[in-house]
DNA sequence: ACAATGACATAAG
DNA sequence: GCTTATGCCATTG
């Protein structure tokens, strides 16, 4: 139970509230970039009233994955619009904007040349 | 240890 | 842009 799980719920509770992390992001945070699916999962795992804002994790393209979970739709996006963030006509975020700028990300952040 | 699962990510058609 | 296929990592039976 504790491990990936915990560091997948305490990364998220530390995302500041008006922005919105994504799945690869958080596991790459955790020390594995390929392993969103977990992290998807930790979050399934949890559930409402754990404190945790779930409703900030998103996938890689700003959308909400709640493949399994489609009353989480409504729920994350009238979180998400409650702390300002703008969905677009697609009903997705503009990671550009929301992106969770966390300094740990930076460090490893990918910069691939062109 | 093996097989199956899962709120993802990436590549290819 | 959307759909299909494969990979990846951790948990559970």
């Amino acid at each position: 139970m504790d491990g990936f799980f915990e560091r997948v719920w305490d990364l998220v509770c530390q995302i500041p509230p008006g922005q919105v992390a994504t799945y690869g992001q958080i596991a790459e945070i955790l020390g594995s970039p390929r392993a969103a699916r977990t992290v998807g999962w930790a979050l399934h795992a949890l559930l409402e009233g754990s404190g945790v804002p779930w409703h900030r994790v998103i996938n890689q393209e700003g959308r909400i994955s709640t493949s399994k979970h489609p009353q989480g739709y409504g729920e994350q996006r009238c979180l998400l619009e409650m702390e300002g963030v703008e969905f677009d006509e697609q009903g997705r975020v503009n990671l550009h904007i929301y992106g969770w700028d966390d300094p740990l990300h930076l460090l490893r952040e990918p910069e691939e040349v062109s």
